[in-house]
DNA sequence: ATCCTCCGTGTAATCGATTCCACGAGGAGG
DNA sequence: CCTCCTCGTGGAATCGATTACACGGAGGAT
């Protein structure tokens, strides 16, 4: 592969001079420029990244530490983020840990040895060793949807509590009395906070949120599965199961049709996060919806900002119900069928 | 951050032993082996993966660049051969397309300048000159899913030949005639294909393809919505619409929803490309599914093969149909109720 | 005419690793 | 005792870029 120096020889000229073009620094005369731009194009050459990164300290490149790729949540959030680096000339490296804490100390570590400019973390667990260092010793770091209390880094988030207030009062409304969550870890915020959001919401019903009905899930589909045949087991088993994400919902789904029972009829699903297939599961699946998008956009320009020595904002966007019939909701208006209001 | 230089000074050696005990290489005392590996602990030092790549002229780094990591087929082809590459100490950067040609290029051209040791790709098109230009200078590469024709280099896919021929005689048995397929762009080894084995098939039966139940797609859920409505409006409809892929099935049932119908009893669905998510929708799609994982595994192996200067076999792995509701299949077994037979 | 600036350019140092080569010490063999 | 290996080690070149510094020439000011 061609190198700045055949450029160089080709064009007759210096390397010093080549960079310079290549550069668009100003004190380059016009013929010159012409020639190395002749050169270049002759050759096919491209400046090799590597070469450059090891000079100037900086590799254009971000790292992204996501939960759950499979998760399709993160999938849209890994999306946007991509976008937005692009637009802003970065590329990014995205690991995928699985909600591992190994795997994802692995690419961290991989990242900083990269020496990626930034790094976005979803974190799975209260941090390892690497990543606290990381974030203490200056590596620009911004967290996004998760974070680590008491670790001084921008959290760029979505904020669930008025819409988890919202369902709640739709559940309400519907005349469920009896709700159950399936938790996200405690080890991750979003797994206790959706948690408290739910109890907080119907403590304004005056309701309670007993221990039987919180369900200790790990955001993968199996466990909404088996905290769900748990509630299903229990003598008198919840109303409603209001899934923190919606890996766990699929999860209840399929316990419920296990057991050969039908949703909303004899028991109601709630998720949170939305995604385009719960407008196609039977039935569609009421959910709470993040703006994805804007979340992603606003991380990577809270750490762009951070790695070019600014403050790097935290941000915090509200999330919003997103009512469909899996709580017992009647049909859509267009619907001329009678309303048929399920039991209770 | 700490160099090597830092823990050459803080053991008391030179940089030379020092890169010697990192890389394990035989001749270095246990005395010196001691004195680094402790210096090394106490600086918290991780080698500059930048620096050892531009002296090694090797990143063990893998590329790869997918058309859209919004569906779900290809996330789960990512994250395979992410966990492949892993297990054989390679790091994977994607890059994600979005069936956009200029994305396409503009990601295998990073990946190239960043000197990633090979190069996975699912084109979207027939190729840029950049790709092709790769491909040709020996930038070692490996096609997967898709492939361009002409170009000699390793395919790693699944053939769906079979399964389509199985789908097709499970629509004949259930009575249906007027079939039509929502294809993919006709740029795309996948897209073309399809068609081709679903017409082959078809004429296993006697039946042919018209035109008009050929529907141009691009992969993405608005074609097949935009496809499946001119089906609908057609004076004669099909019996059966039959997706190229997993989004355009899911834009077909959107379509189907809106228009008041049902699936299967007013139209029938199929999908190619197998997802979770089938299994729990309204209703459950019968769908052609590839061995995702093997897929991506098999596709590494091969990469890696080429890097390391070996042939890098071609690997054409069967997909195999699921049956499921979507087509006017009977209820499962367990269900009581009486079979009802879809019209015609 | 002299001096000072500014401009375009090249030389060389530098980033942080790896690795070839030379060198000195020590042991084995004659 | 001399020679020859072997082993551990360090010096220095190298990868491909960027950039500080020096330098020569042109042009303007005095």
């Amino acid at each position: 592969m061609a190198s700045i120096k055949d450029v160089a020889a080709r064009a007759g000229v210096s390397v010093a001079t080549v960079s310079r073009v290549l550069n668009d620094h100003p004190s380059v005369s016009a013929d010159a420029r012409t020639r190395v731009l002749a050169a270049v194009g002759a050759l096919g050459y491209r400046p090799n990244a590597v070469a450059r990164s090891l000079r100037t300290d900086q590799t254009r490149t971000l790292g992204l530490v996501i939960s759950d790729v499979m998760n399709p949540y993160f999938t849209e959030l890994a999306r946007s983020v991509e976008e937005e680096a692009r637009a802003l000339g970065y590329s990014v490296i995205i690991g995928n840990a699985d909600e591992r804490p190994d795997l994802q100390d692995h690419h961290v570590t991989t990242l900083l040895d990269r020496r990626i400019d930034g790094l976005l973390v979803s974190p799975t667990d209260g941090g390892s060793p690497r990543m606290l260092d990381a974030a203490r010793t200056g590596t620009p770091m911004v967290f996004v949807d998760r974070w680590i209390p008491g670790v001084d880094v921008p959290v760029v988030r979505s904020d669930g509590r008025g819409a988890v207030r919202d369902l709640v009062a739709h559940l309400h409304a519907l005349g469920h009395r009896r709700l159950a969550i399936i938790a996200g870890p405690a080890a991750t915020t979003t797994g206790r906070e959706r948690v408290d959001a739910f109890r907080e919401a119907l403590g304004a019903y005056g309701l309670a949120l007993p221990d039987a009905y919180i369900g200790q899930g790990d955001f993968q589909a199996d466990s909404g599965r088996r905290v769900t045949e748990g509630f299903l087991d229990l003598t008198e088993p919840p109303e409603v199961v209001f899934a923190a994400d919606n890996l766990m919902a699929l999860g209840a789904l399929d316990a419920v049709r296990a057991r050969g029972l039908r949703v909303p009829d004899d028991i109601a699903l709630a998720a949170f996060d939305d995604i385009p297939w719960f407008v196609h599961t039977d039935p569609p699946v009421t959910a709470i919806a993040q703006p994805t998008r804007e979340l992603g956009r606003a991380a990577v320009r809270a750490l762009v900002d951070r790695v070019e020595g600014g403050p790097g904002e935290s941000v915090s966007l509200p999330a919003r119900l997103v009512v469909r019939r899996s709580c017992g909701e009647p049909a859509p208006p267009q619907s001329p069928s009678p309303v048929r209001r399920s039991t209770s």
